[in-house]
DNA sequence: ACATCATGTAATGCCTAAAGTTACACGACC
DNA sequence: GGTCGTGTAACTTTAGGCATTACATGATGT
């Protein structure tokens, strides 16, 4: 299976509408990410339901953040496409009777559980402004 | 994408084999996994290839393992899958040319390098005999 | 009013990789 | 030589992200 891009893609788009007061359409952010503006809308659906961005309709509108980047973590954002699983791979049977399977079925669980905190432990101390800020550096080397 | 269960599927079958001096037919194999001979041979051919496992043709042939169960780690058969990916999220583009995005890219770079380290880290340390240690213990509870 | 611009969403098809299936060649043992 | 087993190639199935089309809804401008 291919790559889920979907967090990467928000944290791109949020980015972008920090860095501007007027409201971006999906258009315009499908043409940055070089993709469509449904699917946009699509990604974009649970940070309006959480309360990150609004959407307005009708002349002059599109998507505007509405909240600093300071009070963004990428745990927030991870959450609001639905916290989808992180990794590629698991067990088949979720409870199988053979016994050496379900010691196998621990293992590769607590393997993924403690990795699975260990990310979401950093998702949830990494800002926006964090990011931004990197940006900025960026800009600065160039 | 659907789950990659190709690991936990071949640690089940190596503990398996380690339980029996006779060899296990792909059949067999396949009976217990509730898969495939085609399957079982597919994701066993790595583990032959790295002389974990031995196939014999022929009546009274099959599968068997060649090493002891404290000579195999988790990560020697992970790498004998062609170590996939271990993780379900990424970025869609590798070598951007927004600043943003680059740092975007970089973050979660970050994240998934140092929790594939973790990881890769982890499963050198376990070794099959551990998991037949554990299933041990699972069978006197019962 | 009404055309235009924008979001909201359903429905459909595409793409990729694991998994399942079919078919057949090769080799070993009875 | 028949049977049992592995070794592979080729094709189908499946699941989810992604792209696309179509249409409804609402807000703005003339």
């Amino acid at each position: 299976m291919r790559q889920d891009t979907r967090l990467s893609r928000l944290l791109h788009v949020l980015l972008h509408m920090a860095q501007t007061d007027a409201p971006m359409t999906s258009q315009q952010i499908a043409d940055m990410l070089g993709s469509n503006a449904v699917v946009v809308r699509r990604i974009m659906a649970g940070l309006r339901d959480g309360g990150y961005v609004e959407a307005e309709r009708g002349h002059g509108g599109g998507w505007r953040i509405t909240r600093g980047t300071e009070e963004i973590t990428v745990l927030d954002v991870y959450r609001s496409l639905g916290s989808p699983d992180l990794f590629a791979f698991g067990f088949s049977n979720p409870r199988p009777s053979c016994l050496v399977e379900q010691s196998v079925n621990e293992t590769i669980a607590e393997s993924i559980d403690t990795a699975t905190s260990a990310i979401l432990e950093k998702f949830s101390t990494l800002r926006l402004s964090q990011i931004e800020a990197e940006v900025r550096e960026r800009m600065q080397k160039t």
